[in-house]
DNA sequence: AGCTTATATAAGCAAATATTTATATAGTTA
DNA sequence: TAACTATATAAATATTTGCTTATATAAGCT
């Protein structure tokens, strides 16, 4: 079996962005189920444009998606992304983190979009 | 098949070094046959003590084994490391990098050491 | 022992990164 | 339309990172 390979160049720039705490964890969780930035500010109580910078950084390497709901938007992992095959196996390895969102609801924290 | 974790933190900080495309090539190139300092010198035109900080932190979160062999220090991928498996599938998704040890062959420029 | 070569460590600096506050944009609702 | 909520962008700042030069350590050679 071939393995498929990716540029080097690319693949730091990736494992960059993914060797953020902040941003592992996001991507970790919007593997599973969309999530939408309101969200994340609760889980990671960093300021809102902290997050959407963060998310910016993801976006602009076409990892995630964005999708616009009324007023919210919800990110998700695009993965028809060309790199998706590079990240799924991190990804795999990294401990569940949707107790972050039970928290978050348990607490009434979450709120009204979700 | 339960898929094996790693706690987020090490996760983030083990990527974020990845991330760096001169410590992603070495990682690359030591995860087939041990390097020497002065072929990395070479290889990546930094300055000596520049190769050895990349080295220095590869080595403090135990992802690379040294070796004195005479005044030489050879560098290799730690594969008893608990964190390799993590690694494994990120590294054989990168591109061979053995043509720079090949070049540095050509063009004579390999030093004693190897 | 003294010189040379290989590597490590320390200190300084410049560039990159992540955060914050302030402001702009876009959608919702009264 | 005016007020409100969610998000993005801009600008300022603090922190981190990676490089360089200078110096220290360790091994080999004469």
């Amino acid at each position: 079996m071939l393995q498929t390979t990716i540029e080097m160049e690319k693949a730091a720039v990736i494992l960059k962005l993914l060797g953020d705490k902040t941003r592992l964890t996001m991507m970790k969780l919007i593997d599973k189920q969309a999530c939408c930035v309101c969200e994340f500010v609760e889980i990671f109580q960093f300021s809102q444009p902290s997050i959407s910078q963060h998310l910016r950084k993801l976006k602009d390497l076409g990892l995630v998606n964005e999708e616009r709901k009324g007023q919210w938007i919800f990110y998700s992992v695009n993965k028809s992304n060309e790199y998706y095959s590079f990240m799924k196996p991190i990804l795999d390895q990294l401990p569940d983190q949707n107790y972050k969102l039970k928290e978050l609801e348990e607490q009434g924290t979450r709120i009204s979009c979700c």
